[in-house]
DNA sequence: ATTGCTGCAAACTGTTTGCACTTGA
DNA sequence: TCAAGTGCAAACAGTTTGCAGCAAT
């Protein structure tokens, strides 16, 4: 089933034990990035008897220590993982519908560079969320409103 | 001592009524903009007996509505404010050091312009955190390394 | 046989909510 | 007057932590 075994041996070389909890947690981000704990903890549990969710938080601690996920606050209270490998790449997530769009990670270079010549700072767009209104959202249709 | 007559008019005008509580808070974000819910909350209950938390939080759920205050999520843990009539301004957070510095809005207008002409997304860069590693940061220094 | 990892339960943080009382218009 | 706003305490969600037992090396 591993076909992370390259992630597993990741972890094992770098002085840390694999468990069959960690090998299902890789298994799970491996499966399905761009996820948050939770989703991880419901996605293991479903197919074994149980993990906790505690582990799971520590699971991805020392995932994201050992650089092999990377972690985003898209802004919705929880935080995102990803595996770090992946292309890194950004969303836009919408404000009204909550529909994120992937974004080419080419869009933001200009900006990256900019940023480092004119502050000598050194941004890390791995994995950044931009909020704004989806196209579909900007079209007028029935304004419903009201003071939600 | 309120020299945001203009804000008090604003809740009061829009049909809401404005107690001593709401302009403190008032007061407190005008006084320092970009701030937490617990620095007003601080900042109000140092002067005067006390107000309760949940009544600021409150009152900025009311004043986003009015679009008086925007809402900053940094990534920290905590959602910032400012008001809203700002200039609109962004931070660069470093990421070692946690030191924040701003950043002029006009360098984000192509970016702005980009996303809009090739996802149609409008995007919202009113108060945008950037994460990445500040200058000083980058100075090789004294690696001091070590396991987290 | 160690030492690291896990499960559990309890703590913690930032935020929200239900409800009875108070107060601005 | 009386709906809107407040304080309080309790609930919440996401995350972290202390500790005793379990298991990978």
């Amino acid at each position: 089933m591993s076909h992370h075994t390259g992630l597993v041996e990741s972890v094992r070389g770098q002085g840390y034990r694999m468990t069959p909890q960690r090998e299902m947690i890789l298994d799970a981000i491996h499966q399905e990035s761009h996820v948050t704990a939770d989703d991880i903890y419901q996605r293991v549990c479903a197919k074994t008897p149980a993990i906790n969710l505690a582990t799971v938080y520590r699971t991805l601690e020392l995932l994201k220590e050992l650089g092999i996920v990377t972690a985003i606050d898209t802004g919705e209270g929880c935080v995102h993982y990803e595996l770090a490998g992946e292309q890194p790449h950004h969303h836009l997530v919408c404000e009204e519908c909550g529909h994120t769009l992937e974004l080419d990670c080419d869009v933001l270079t200009p900006l990256e560079q900019e940023l480092r010549r004119r502050y000598g700072f050194l941004v890390n767009l791995n994995h950044l969320a931009l909020f704004g209104t989806c196209p579909e959202c900007q079209k007028p249709k029935r304004k419903v409103k009201g003071k939600h």
